[in-house]
DNA sequence: CGATCCGGCGCC
DNA sequence: AAAGGGCGCCGGATCG
């Protein structure tokens, strides 16, 4: 329990989370945890990892374990079906007592590296928060709580890994990703042209803006403007429906390949360019924060720099240090193998242990047509209708009855107003009540979907998040336990976890480590397919590439 | 004027 | 191949 200036409390807790010895008033809290870690490799109780560990990192403390009380607290209300309550330690206290309970705070905006960065650990003091007696009496009440759950194994280790996760994020983002400035420079030269002196736009994109305008032959055009382009294009005579780069390429117009270009590379200069660079990247990394648990389904969220968004050319400025290397780690078909796992299907099962799931698949079941089998699979864990993905889905439903069933099975469960859970717990946030706008909906009358009422329509889609739900959450569960395991394993090496993006894992190492690291890598997968599913016959294989950048990873 | 919504697009 | 699930972030548009 952190107090002001460096001191704390410190109190021995059995597996129940009952005291076994008094509290321990320390003057410096690092210090004393640091030798606690080295003798008694405890696992810690605290009220949330972002909220002390950052200080104990920066104090050259390091612990292998912990239990994140808001984190847990968050899996439980969910569990419980009390999405959205406040999460913090004082909220879960005072439900246990009876006591006031506290809104959570809204959550901090992005702090760029070097500035405000002190928000993280200089923190006001602040009203006194819950003592170490309500830090001890809700974890033991949530321990209890998690025993009740309807499979408390699976839920303790979706805490152990939503903790660990909460360790790696702290440690990821002071850690960084290797960035070279001079290269992302390049690539924006290459792509964009000169920077402006004046700050607008680089040359290549004031070029195609101008060429943009001469296509619709007016002098001026804010290319930009959805609204604008709308009504260029309809006195061109073309009516669309919106701007999108895949309605635009359907129109025949000399406009379309420029505005397309025009799009792209401006995304690249407002999302990712020098001014990008100048916030977010100091001292060769690209520091961002990662935020465990920041999506209802699991995944990791990242709180500045557009982290978990970095477009595949500019991935090229990510280059390991001289002498050091990146083990780049991708799942490769993760949704699908989880769903070969989850749903108990023993032929998809069979079909999740070959490398090429989608062709082994096809060769069981779509006569070699792999790129039919792999929409028929997407199309059922997304929820897909329309299309050439149709007769597809039909064959997976007929020949993989049992996988077909599960999604379905939570999809009307969604369509219901139920909640569905992920593999190891998580459960769906409920749906908001009178969700469907009686007034909203697509402008087309005739389209056969908008027939259907408003109301039919948000069950619908309603239906799609939770199908996909029991997917992306499990898959989320099994990233992160591999990432857990990854942790420990790397523990004894000179790696740094660098990058976790949904099913892909970055460490940097130093070369002569990378091969150790790489089967690091690949026993943490090994482990967390264990640990999840037991004895399966679903295979998860890892795509693993040792490189100096990112890009060439395979 | 700032706050908020929305269209659009990057990633998985 | 089709346009479906999850996000964060940008600029423009609009609200108060």
């Amino acid at each position: 329990m952190a107090g002001e200036r460096g001191g704390g409390e410190l109190r021995p807790l059995d597996a129940a989370g009952r005291p076994v010895g008094p509290t321990e008033t320390v003057s410096d809290l690092a210090a004393a945890m640091a030798a606690r870690e080295a003798t008694e490799h405890p696992r810690w109780v605290w009220a949330t990892a972002g909220a002390i560990y950052p200080t104990l990192l920066r104090a050259g403390v390091r612990v292998e374990r912990c239990h994140d009380v808001e984190l847990t607290e968050a899996l439980l209300l969910g569990h419980a079906g009390r999405w959205g309550e406040p999460r913090s330690l004082a909220a879960a206290w005072g439900r246990l007592t009876g006591g006031p309970v506290p809104a959570d705070p809204p959550p901090r905006a992005a702090a760029p590296p070097g500035h405000g960065q002190g928000a993280l650990f200089d923190t006001l003091p602040g009203p006194p928060g819950p003592g170490i007696e309500a830090l001890t009496q809700v974890y033991a009440d949530q321990l209890a709580r998690v025993a009740t759950t309807a499979h408390p194994g699976r839920f303790r280790l979706l805490v152990a890994a939503e903790s660990a996760g909460a360790l790696i994020a702290v440690e990821m983002g002071a850690a960084g990703l290797p960035w070279r400035a001079e290269v992302h420079d390049e690539i924006l030269a290459e792509l964009l042209g000169e920077p402006s002196p004046v700050g607008g736009p680089p040359r290549r994109l004031a070029e195609l803006a101008s060429r943009i305008a001469d296509a619709f032959g007016v002098r001026h055009l804010h290319a930009d403007s959805p609204a604008e382009l709308l009504k260029a294009f309809a006195r061109a005579g073309v009516e669309l429906p919106s701007t999108r780069a895949w309605v635009l390429r359907g129109v025949d117009h000399p406009a379309v390949p420029l505005l397309l270009e025009y799009k792209e590379l401006y995304r690249i200069w407002t999302a990712h360019g020098w001014s990008w660079r100048e916030q977010w990247v100091r001292d060769g990394r690209f520091q961002s924060e990662y935020v465990p648990g920041g999506v209802v389904s699991g995944r990791w969220a990242t709180r500045g720099g557009g982290a978990l968004q970095i477009p595949k050319v500019i991935r090229r400025a990510v280059v390991a240090d001289p002498g050091w290397r990146l083990v780049v780690a991708d799942a490769g078909q993760l949704e699908p193998r989880v769903l070969a796992a989850v749903s108990g299907d023993a032929r998809l099962a069979a079909a999740g242990g070959a490398g090429d799931l989608y062709a082994a698949l096809a060769r069981d079941s779509f006569g070699g047509d792999r790129p039919r089998a792999k929409v028929a699979l997407l199309g059922a864990m997304y929820g897909q209708t329309g299309g050439a993905a149709v007769p597809a889905l039909a064959v997976l439903k007929r020949s993989y009855p049992t996988a077909f069933g599960y999604v379905e099975a939570a999809a009307r469960t969604g369509e219901a107003g139920g909640l569905v859970r992920s593999w190891l717990g998580r459960t769906c946030p409920p749906g908001s009540v009178g969700l469907g706008d009686p007034d909203e909906g697509p402008a087309d009358p005739d389209a056969a979907a908008d027939r259907q009422s408003p109301r039919a329509r948000a069950a619908r889609s309603r239906g799609r998040f939770t199908r996909n739900f029991v997917i992306q959450a499990t898959a989320a569960e099994w990233a992160s336990t591999l990432l857990a395991t990854l942790r420990t394993e790397l523990a004894g090496t000179d790696a740094e976890l660098v990058f976790f993006q949904h099913d892909e894992v970055v460490a940097h190492c130093p070369a002569e480590q990378a091969e150790a690291v790489a089967a690091a890598v690949r026993r943490a997968g090994e482990r967390a397919t264990a640990l999840l599913f037991g004895d399966t016959p679903v295979r998860f294989p890892l795509d693993l590439s040792i490189v100096d950048c990112y890009a060439d990873a395979a």
